[in-house]
DNA sequence: TAAACGATTAGCT
DNA sequence: GCTAATCGTTTAT
């Protein structure tokens, strides 16, 4: 059941001006880190302040949709960057990624979670809406026919930049099994909006 | 054609 | 803190 969890008024946009293409013509941890802090904003739906991504690389990354090969799922990460790649996990959840680096080479950046970020005269929202990557395809209200979409040339979505730059902090990926331990989680700490999703198939590293 | 798995979440203890 | 639910994609036969 597709819900829209956040509704802005048609008109409203939020402060700031939208990421050019070229932004993700650049490594996914970069595009990653450099992300966090920007605003992600569907018009008419909304949206909210970036407080957790992820990034996927397009080598040594077995964690990476793409690490065998092009397949007709993964297809989209393989597009030009700012491309929208989008795909269902565990059957229904809507996964969110932009897409990184040239044409040809399959990286991207997982959107986790945002801060939602509520336009003038409307309730303070929820600051869980969007607390998880599931969460913040519902709460834009995305299917897959968003699957290579790309961004800015579609103006209904958008990355917004408004100047602000976070500390940002940087942690190990979660809900994989494989590529765990590479540090490319990229985070507002402190953040009312983090996701709570557990570590599976992390060994206990507790000392007895 | 069949089986296993998962870039998760919600709900219960 | 732990587990069930849920189904498309991938991989194996």
């Amino acid at each position: 059941m597709p819900v829209v969890a956040i509704g802005a008024p048609r008109s409203w946009r939020p402060p700031g001006s939208p990421l050019r293409p070229d932004f993700f013509d650049r490594s996914a941890d970069q595009v990653a880190a450099d992300l966090v802090g920007k605003i992600l904003w569907r018009d008419g739906v909304g949206g909210g302040r970036l407080v957790e991504v992820e990034a996927y690389l397009p080598s040594d990354d077995p964690a990476c949709h793409a690490a065998r090969g092009r397949t007709r799922r993964n297809d989209a990460m393989f597009g030009r960057p700012g491309t929208v790649y989008v795909y269902l996990s565990y059957g229904i959840h809507v996964l969110l990624n932009l897409v990184c680096e040239s044409e040809g080479v399959p990286a991207a950046v997982l959107m986790r979670a945002f801060e939602p970020l509520a336009s003038p005269g409307e309730p303070r929202l929820d600051p869980r809406v969007a607390a998880g990557p599931g969460l913040v395809g519902r709460a834009l209200g995305l299917d897959l026919s968003w699957n290579g979409v790309r961004l800015g040339c579609e103006a209904r979505l958008g990355v917004f930049d408004d100047g602000f730059a976070p500390a940002v902090e940087t942690t190990e990926r979660i809900g994989i099994s494989m590529g765990r331990s590479l540090p490319l989680r990229f985070i507002l700490p402190g953040s009312r909006s983090l996701s709570r999703a557990p570590r599976r198939g992390i060994p206990a590293g507790r000392p007895s």
